[in-house]
DNA sequence: CGGAATCCTCTTCGATACTG
DNA sequence: CAGTATCGAAGAGGATTCCG
């Protein structure tokens, strides 16, 4: 789902901490579990999505709900407030689509410079 | 301009390094100076002004004009491509506007809870 | 005036292993 | 399954001092 050798890294827009953004697309079709959310994070260890869930769920962002059974089994919600960040998120977006390659190769340029 | 007390830093949207934006709303009125951009962004030490500024110039955001002149004088202007950020950044206020507080909100009742 | 140099702290992120 | 515990690396940011 997403590639880890996008340049993201390069992105000057952040939403939140390095996955919080990609937690709330994943969590856009729908409730999901743990488990599902490390899979298409890719390389996200289990600690710093755990972290990541406990500020989102912190800051009103998602909704945590443990069901008492054998094997455990959590799920985490977008909230109304979380939703809530879908604008920004999609003007960062189109910002990308429309500019980011300029940036790169401005930074391009300016490293390769004498 | 600034206000350092403002919880900015409890923003989940950020949009390059801690800096960045002021500077960027800052030179919005026109070319500034090194000193100029100083006082608004308070608290802002030389070394870090100027790491700012280096990575804005490298990604094509801003330029740079030093006049050899006695005492030395640089101007910094925001570019074409630096002017774009104004979308995004437009959305992310507007997401402050409405949704901050209820975030903050959040934040303590989840800070509070027993 | 507009930095550069140095040193330092704090936070973030990750690897690995273990558990109710 | 859904975490927790521990250790460690790395980088951002800051304080202070010095320079052309």
């Amino acid at each position: 789902m997403f590639d880890p050798a996008c340049p993201s890294s390069a992105m000057p827009i952040r939403i939140g901490d390095k996955w919080s953004a990609q937690v709330i697309v994943c969590l856009d079709e729908g409730p999901r579990r743990f488990s599902e959310l490390q899979v298409p994070i890719r390389g996200v260890t289990p600690k710093v999505l755990t972290q990541t869930l406990r500020a989102l769920e912190r800051d009103g962002m998602v909704t945590r709900t443990a069901y008492a059974e054998i094997p455990p089994r959590v799920e985490y919600e977008l909230t109304e407030l979380g939703r809530t960040l879908f604008a920004p998120i999609a003007a960062c977006r189109a910002w990308a689509a429309d500019n980011f390659s300029a940036m790169l190769e401005a930074r391009e340029a300016y490293d390769n410079r004498d």
